[in-house]
DNA sequence: ACATTGTGATACTGACCGGTAACACCTACA
DNA sequence: TGTAGGTGTTACCGGTCAGTATCACAATGT
């Protein structure tokens, strides 16, 4: 179908140049995947889907990406650095203000966990679904949480908080366990619904006597 | 080959009559499912690894289980079967005693979660594995998160703890959050090393006064 | 001796999936 | 004009996987 295909191309050409930009493959493919990679599951996707989801096909993804394991590494690079993201955001909106750098986590928190239709943590559920250690992915979802646990010591440790250690633990495995209760629990009114007001009387309880 | 053939039938019956008796078939299929879907994740093990592992064939797999999904499903009713009856045996080793029962279940979390190469909680896993809501095990794994759970608010309630139902989601959470976590973050020193300790001295400020 | 039942073994189907090859195209840049 | 690089398209390969068909065999009970 020469014709129709030509149009349709022109009319491609035309949003790309014209109206909304069309990103680059790589670009669609990766926000492709995070979609039905989180949705579905990493097994359950294959990249077939991928490549048709991104508007796209397997070659220009392979292109991209070595293998679905390079792809997957690359999700989950993607989805760390957008987590690391947010405590440079914190750090940078309150700097030298640890205190307020909890209170803008814990709102964070409360976003996630409240927003429906919740699939939990994604970096969490990878860990689960690539169970073999040396997948190029172990070591990003490791270093990943580890950074993330450190990151609470560290920021209760500056706010002057009592035993900042075991606070940050508390709050982490609160945290994990909310994301991983909202798949298995029901939902709305499960354990994980009173995640937020657990942790914010547990740091009350460990606040700084001022 | 008929002779040696005829030789290990002979063995086998030998074994099975005088020897170790051999489980029957659908006994051994359960058990090597439970130990190649936790090891290797549900997704991961075909049909025919677990009939090899049961030292049996796919035929008389599908002859006990109509699918796979109904042998997860099996899977998983009896791990429920087993969490469940840890409860029945803390209720008959302490009757009327449920300060003894939580002390009792707080031993098993330290073993459950001290025990070495942990890949979490089977359960928790398949729910991350199973992102189909309307699998047949879904309902299993919610039903058995929802009773745990209301089990230990139905403890702390008798023991006369304060806030029964925070501590019990606590408690829940945390739990939870050390068996997922002990999979993504550095096992031996990880946040989930902290559990039994984070967990007895929660229960502790909870305490009924007396 | 006979039928039934459960099991083992092999082979097969049909679908899917990860990955590759080959070719056409279109754009940009010289 | 021509050339090079990124992209789209189709077709294919090899492997794996869930599930089935078929036959042979052994134990049981009548």
């Amino acid at each position: 179908m020469p014709k129709s295909q030509e149009a349709m191309t022109k009319t491609l050409e035309n949003k790309q140049k014209e109206e909304a930009p069309v990103a680059p493959p790589r670009e669609r493919i990766l926000i492709a995947a995070r979609d039905l990679f989180y949705k579905n599951g990493i097994r359950a996707v294959g990249v077939d889907a991928i490549a048709e989801a991104a508007a796209t096909n397997k070659m220009t993804l392979y292109r991209h990406f070595g293998s679905k394991d390079d792809l997957i590494a690359s999700y989950l690079s993607e989805l760390a650095a957008e987590g690391d993201a947010l405590w440079v955001r914190l750090a940078e909106e309150h700097p030298g203000d640890p205190q307020a750098q909890i209170e803008g986590w814990l709102d964070h928190v409360e976003e996630v966990v409240s927003s429906r239709a919740d699939r939990g943590c994604a970096i969490a559920n990878a860990a689960v679904e690539l169970r073999d250690m040396d997948h190029p992915a172990r070591q990003i979802i490791d270093d990943y949480k580890t950074r993330k646990r450190d990151r609470l010591v560290t920021l209760f440790t500056e706010a002057g908080y009592r035993e900042p250690e075991r606070l940050a633990d508390e709050t982490f495995l609160l945290f994990e366990g909310a994301r991983i209760s909202i798949q298995c629990c029901s939902a709305p009114t499960g354990p994980a619904s009173r995640l937020v007001g657990m942790l914010r009387s547990l740091v009350a309880e460990h606040a700084p006597a001022n």
